[in-house]
DNA sequence: CGTCAGGTTGAGGATGATCAACGAATGTGG
DNA sequence: CCACATTCGTTGATCATCCTCAACCTGACG
């Protein structure tokens, strides 16, 4: 029991072990081979502190890993030092996609919590679609689906204010949060300074600032410390035009 | 022979009939068996019509579609009219990733020129990873690298001027539409609208529209009536912060 | 020949960036 | 245990980018 356990407090019971696990058995029903194969691909572990890179852009990886435990971001530096954070990783998200899947990684990763990883060689991925194609076609399902959240974030970079951004924001990981078994019903630990919400949400960081103060002052939402509390999940919801449809995991229909 | 021949007519040969098969060659040598397998995903084919939609957000399927050909954008309209355009298929493409693997469709896709479509049931999906885990693994492989595109986008939305955006939007399709078969060296046929590039990038049509000038004013690359004429590639790359590797496909290193 | 989609241009204004300074909190080493 | 450094948060003033609205133009097509 090591540091980065701040995150965990706000989980109502305790931290899954396996969850990728979790992830894929809400897509398909596993069977006891599935299952252990998946176990068997949680390890073995190791652990990364926080502030360390994971995947540093322009070097070469033959693996991907699985995200155990914590939380992760990413992103892409350009020329001038501007930082685009692409996505954030929760646990049971696999760590590497797509930056290890090119020639040199295209993106960098870096730990935003302490975090636990099992490395996954594409050798081991490999053997999973050729052994249990189930598994395969979970595993597409579900990352073809991540789509969804890029298309989110796009819209939200696009087409609303920086306000509804970070409306929009606050509630995707409050879900996001909430099914990976983390956060509770209107609240969570929040592993993000001001400076990397606004890298988040292509925003400044002073701007960001203003914003928050602006929730906190409508009564909708306040970020304080780590931590989240939303106040009015309908105001919120409403002013981010938040349809919480593109989280929600349901069985691959027609998969025997 | 109708309309929409006009994008074709860019083409340096013959357009491709089986651009999917195409696509997953570049990441696996394909057998005899698989290339067939392939072959008959891509029929029956369905035509559809300039601006007619292909999917509508809100409904049901149980199918994706291959895009034989043509161009289609996949967007996201909100409540105030506002509309992001998420990406853009070209031939080799899924449609239906991931609009069609919710409960109900989170977006909509639409036609940009006449197109040719092949449905493809989930079953028939499903059937490719139980029967060729290979092109499953593939697919897979082809689709976590489309993550790459988005992350594009976002670094766009989010960082970059609108000056560079363009550049960047216009550098991108340089190469898709030439690994599709589509386009010369410095030229393509354009099948957007300046309001359509402009939901694209996140701006207003009159915007984009100014910075289309500018990019003439400064000698890097025309756009007149439907047609893209790059100019000076180096300018633009350097001008866009523009990166091919995200791009090219290459075979999947290990994959036995 | 009229209509309409799409393109072009201008004026004014709003959103959010930039820059700068300060404050608070956290952590580190002496 | 204290002094200091560093990170993070807060606030204000100014300014640029890009939006909005509006008008007008052009070519294609029915």
């Amino acid at each position: 029991m090591a540091h980065g356990e701040a995150l965990c407090a706000s989980a109502a019971g305790s931290v899954p072990e396996y969850p990728l696990t979790d992830k894929l058995a809400s897509y398909v029903n596993l069977t006891p081979e599935e299952t252990e194969f998946l176990a068997e691909m949680h390890e073995p572990r190791r652990k990364v502190r926080r502030r360390r890179e994971i995947i540093i852009a322009g070097r070469q990886y033959d693996h991907l890993f699985i995200l155990c435990r914590g939380v992760v971001c990413r992103y892409k530096v350009l020329q001038d030092g501007k930082r685009q954070v692409l996505n954030l990783g929760l646990p049971g998200d696999f760590i590497g996609l797509p930056s290890s899947l090119f020639d040199v990684a295209v993106n960098s990763v870096s730990a935003l919590t302490d975090v636990v990883l099992a490395p996954v060689p594409f050798a081991k991925l490999f053997s999973l679609f050729a052994r249990f194609p189930r598994l395969g076609t979970a595993l597409f399902w579900s990352s073809a689906r991540e789509a969804a959240l890029y298309g989110e974030r796009l819209v939200d970079l696009g087409r609303r204010s920086a306000y509804e951004r970070l409306a929009h924001l606050i509630l995707e990981l409050l879900i996001r949060l909430r099914a990976a078994g983390l956060g509770d019903d209107n609240s969570y630990a929040l592993p993000l300074t001001q400076e990397l919400m606004a890298d988040v949400l292509g925003l400044s960081g002073p701007h960001v600032n203003r914003m928050i103060r602006t929730l906190r002052d409508e009564g909708l939402a306040t970020i304080e410390g780590q931590r989240v509390i939303i106040h009015d999940l309908p105001a919120l919801s409403a002013l981010a035009g938040f349809d919480e449809r593109y989280l929600t995991r349901r069985p691959i229909p027609g998969l025997i």
